[in-house]
DNA sequence: GCCGTTTTCGGCCCGACTGTTTTCAGTCG
């Protein structure tokens, strides 16, 4: 199945372009990546009806299109090669650390000439990188944390291990009389055999009192962010939560949205437009009026989106 | 680079949070 390898290319190739300011393109890669990604092999697609049904897939059009078979056919992809060539090799790995991003890798390295995972590290205990514009001295300490969490965590867990962690924050937020629905979401909800973070969403009326409890439980290591709305955890376990809290009237848009992957989600977003609605996390807007037509249940919002129920698994 | 019951050109999902800012850019999900 050479899906997963054309996928990987492809979303390397956005993150590629998106460190050389190209608009637009890096975007068109991933959605045809996720596409690729979910889609049937697409070897036996290209065997069966050529180029033309691999432009079927939603997101490929001629130039992806064109360079699907040129890997199918020869193994490679030329776009591809030169891509790299353009960079320091291996500049990737630093995109894994968090709140690393294309613009930060780039501008580090165009300062900085820091192409490594070492020269990063040692940039920031040098305290190079606070003075750089748009960087400051909390910039340094995340990038050293973020260094020293990746070596730690184990990245990805297996399903049974996310849903007993799930299942114990669960437990600890009910006892919270404010709470008034709370469910785990993301790749949990869905099944997903490796999980990368947890995702908890909440409906209460006190948003406050749950993200403090949440930011106080037992087996907290950090807080990488808290909010009005949502709070980022880190586990002593080195395992990301993250929570999400809902009013009661957009609790089923809430789980919808954080349950969906991404590429049903934009689905879904596109079947709201093309009715003349928008859909966000709070709920099916009128896009006139701005007034909420669904989001207590999930079933109300496939209701009016006009769109079959599907179970977590399926989206 | 993709796509189209208004468009073959001109848009591209979108809201929250943070840090470095002086009103916003970058990252994340």
């Amino acid at each position: 199945m050479k899906n997963q390898e054309i996928a990987a290319i492809f979303f390397e190739m956005a993150e590629i372009l998106e460190m050389k300011n190209v608009q637009w393109k890096p975007r068109a890669y991933r959605q045809a990546a996720r596409a690729i990604e979910s889609s049937k092999d697409i070897e036996t697609i290209y065997k069966k009806g050529g180029e033309k049904l691999l432009e079927e897939i939603p997101g490929v059009g001629e130039g992806i299109g064109t360079k699907i078979v040129e890997y199918i056919e020869t193994g490679k992809i030329k776009e591809y090669e030169k891509l790299l060539k353009t960079i320091p090799s291996h500049i990737n790995v630093l995109l894994k650390i968090p709140s690393m991003g294309p613009k930060k890798v780039k501008k580090l390295n165009e300062e900085l000439k820091i192409s490594n995972l070492a020269q990063l590290e040692s940039a920031a205990k040098k305290h190079k990188i606070a003075s750089l514009h748009g960087f400051g001295k909390k910039s340094e300490e995340d990038i050293l944390e973020g260094l020293s969490l990746m070596k730690s965590s184990r990245g990805k867990i297996v399903l049974k291990e996310a849903e007993k962690v799930a299942k114990g924050i669960i437990n600890e937020l009910k006892k919270l009389k404010e709470i008034r629905q709370i469910s785990v979401a993301g790749s949990v909800r869905r099944k997903k055999v490796m999980i990368r973070d947890i995702d908890v969403i909440v409906s209460t009326v006190n948003p406050e009192k749950v993200i403090d409890a949440f930011v106080r439980l037992r087996d907290v290591k950090k807080v990488m962010a808290k909010g009005k709305t949502k709070a980022m955890i880190i586990l002593k376990s080195g395992i990301q939560v993250d929570l999400r809290v809902f009013k009661p009237e957009s609790w089923g848009a809430g789980l919808f949205y954080f349950t969906g992957s991404k590429n049903y989600n934009i689905e879904m977003r596109k079947t709201a437009i093309n009715l003349g609605y928008k859909l966000n996390e709070y709920g099916v807007f009128d896009k006139k009026t701005n007034k909420l037509i669904a989001g207590k249940t999930e079933k109300e919002i496939c209701q009016k989106l006009g769109v079959k129920y599907l179970n977590p698994e399926q989206r």
